[in-house]
DNA sequence: TAAGTATGTTAAG
DNA sequence: TTAACCTACTTAC
């Protein structure tokens, strides 16, 4: 479930079973034995995570730099560890715990200066603690792209995928197709602070629940959420399925290659 | 067994 | 705009 809110959280997870001590590293898979050869044995100083980058810091050997992409996946698991899966890319082991990483766009390991370089070309990150939302605002302000496609931009904002872009611009009633020219700098502020808030309980709670306490389930006496993404959601992947709010048609559509969900009734131009 | 899908990104045309 | 990449699960035949 690779958005922002599940990044930070491993970031938080590593560190915790694994953090300043050293780790046995190999890759089963083969694509990292290189770099897992020198890591193994070596401490996990560190942890961070910045959008949907995750680095594990090695101290002056550099950054595991993690990317799960689509169909990247972690699992952990108490020692003693089974047998690896043959398409375990990375796997960290302790007295304790294990970690098996498969599938993800990106595990490398990378200097200070390579990390940096991609710190500068991802936008502020609601889930990290001082960043400014009008950095962002200076770009969306300016652009004439959609905002559905500003908030799916990295570049502008980091973390946010297409689960929060579909469920805060509902939160907020605002057409996804408006541009960001046409948005006030009151509603960017307020979809940051919303993102805020809603990542942040995504950390907590490890999925993604946007719906508010009024139109739950049991407040608007309807059956429990079908879908198995994990989370209580107004529109994502609800579509042709009535608003939880106005009982209108969830519409769909693909916006750069993406599938997008909206309710017509609830988000007016 | 094959096809389709998925919370993502990059590079080529 | 399209294809490519990585994996696992579900659905269709």
């Amino acid at each position: 479930m690779p958005e922002g809110h599940t990044i930070h959280r491993l970031a938080a997870d590593h560190f915790e079973r694994f953090g300043g001590r050293p780790v046995r590293a190999t890759s089963p898979q083969g694509k990292f034995s290189d770099s897992a050869a020198l890591l193994d044995d070596q401490a996990l100083e560190s942890t961070e995570a910045h959008g949907k980058h995750l680095f594990l810091g090695f101290g002056p050997l550099g950054w595991v730099h993690i990317h799960l992409g689509l169909f990247g996946k972690v699992a952990f698991g108490d020692a003693p560890a089974p047998p690896p899966t043959d398409t375990v890319r990375l796997r960290l082991a302790n007295a304790t715990a294990y970690v098996d990483l498969r599938g993800p766009t990106a595990c490398a390991l990378i200097a200070d200066g390579e990390k940096t370089a991609i710190h500068e070309r991802l936008g502020p990150d609601p889930l990290r603690p001082g960043d400014d939302p009008d950095r962002a605002w200076a770009r969306v302000s300016r652009s004439r792209t959609t905002v559905a496609a500003l908030l799916m931009d990295q570049k502008i904002i980091a973390g946010v995928g297409n689960v929060y872009r579909a469920e805060v611009l509902f939160r907020h009633g605002i057409d996804p197709y408006r541009t960001g020219k046409d948005l006030t700098h009151g509603e960017w502020t307020a979809i940051w602070v919303d993102l805020v808030e809603l990542m942040r309980e995504g950390v907590r709670n490890n999925r993604i629940d946007t719906v508010r306490p009024e139109h739950t389930p049991e407040a608007m006496g309807r059956p429990p959420r079908v879908d198995d993404h994990g989370g209580e959601v107004y529109v994502y992947r609800r579509a042709h399925l009535p608003c939880h709010v106005c009982g209108g048609e969830i519409r769909t559509a693909g916006l750069a290659a993406r599938n997008l969900f909206w309710c017509p009734g609830c988000q007016q131009a």
